[in-house]
DNA sequence: ACCTGAACACCGTTCAAGT
DNA sequence: ACCTGAACACCGTTCAAGT
């Protein structure tokens, strides 16, 4: 396992066991046992951590979007799951722009890959899926919601306009 | 005008032309021409500040979505146009949880009035339609979609799924 | 190859003191 | 009532130097 991947390591417990905030330079050397400046000779910047966050919370998601059985609701139950499993890694990973430059190629698609396939293959369909995903899952993160809201209900009745 | 709604027309202005990094007490202290403790004795903390920015926000969302035409159609271009005309305060008005406790009490249910009658007030399919908007405009803020991704035929094809 | 100490240019915030 | 200077505890980052 390459500095970096520790580093990365490090930085989603952190991200996990304390917030955002305490993602700092100093926080994961730390962690390592090293102090700040030292942590630029495997990383870039804390901008190449974040991506590296990004990167990883999208191919964990592919993969578990991927295992989802087939269909619009049981598809739908993976994408928040997933979030509520991770949330502050969905935050990192969906509140910035795509590194595009930083992140593996086919990646990307592999995320959208099982959206695009419960749309049947049209694109602006799997976008509008995605973003009504999206939507749902950041404003439950964000406590958008009045609270003892029925999440459910809205997810079925969200779902209810795009099933066949 | 109280020195506070000073203070965050003076946030308004460098979250717009210098982005969110840039609203800082000491930028905000010499646009105002003082030194950043003193805006302690107008305003609690940062915080505060955002809190005042993310109500802003709400109260002329509120307008612009009241003003709209009847009909869904127009109500998610309003909603759109809003955002797109006002992205950094769109940001900060969604991406934090609603400080409730510091908002004038209205002026959310105010902003969501419009959805709630579009949705010929069913608060399920109006929440669903406020994520799918939300996200739509997030993931486009985020540039999330493909360069060159037809996003107007997205919105379409969004909404066709609500349209009665 | 990997790590360090010292330093720089920043943050938000507190507080005693001035007018 | 309003503002200030000095200070504190932080940031991300650079760089010469050590092993």
């Amino acid at each position: 396992m390459s500095r970096r991947d520790e580093i990365l390591d490090v930085a989603v417990a952190v991200l996990e066991e304390q917030g955002p905030d305490a993602v700092t330079m100093r926080e994961l050397a730390a962690r390592m046992g090293i102090r700040a400046p030292s942590l630029y000779k495997h990383v870039r910047d804390k901008d190449d951590i974040l991506a590296g966050l990004q990167e990883r919370a999208l191919i964990d998601m592919a993969r578990h979007l991927a295992a989802a059985e087939p269909g619009l609701g049981a598809l739908a139950d993976a994408y928040r799951s997933w979030a509520m499993a991770h949330p502050r890694l969905y935050e990192v990973a969906t509140r910035r722009p795509l590194a595009r430059e930083r992140i593996a190629p086919g990646v990307e698609s592999a995320a959208a890959a099982p959206i695009v396939a419960a749309a049947g293959g049209d694109e602006h369909l799997a976008r509008a899926l995605w973003a009504l995903a999206h939507g749902l899952v950041d404003l439950e993160l964000s406590n958008r919601f009045p609270p003892g809201a029925d999440l459910d209900a809205t997810w079925r009745k969200a779902l209810t306009g795009f099933e066949k």
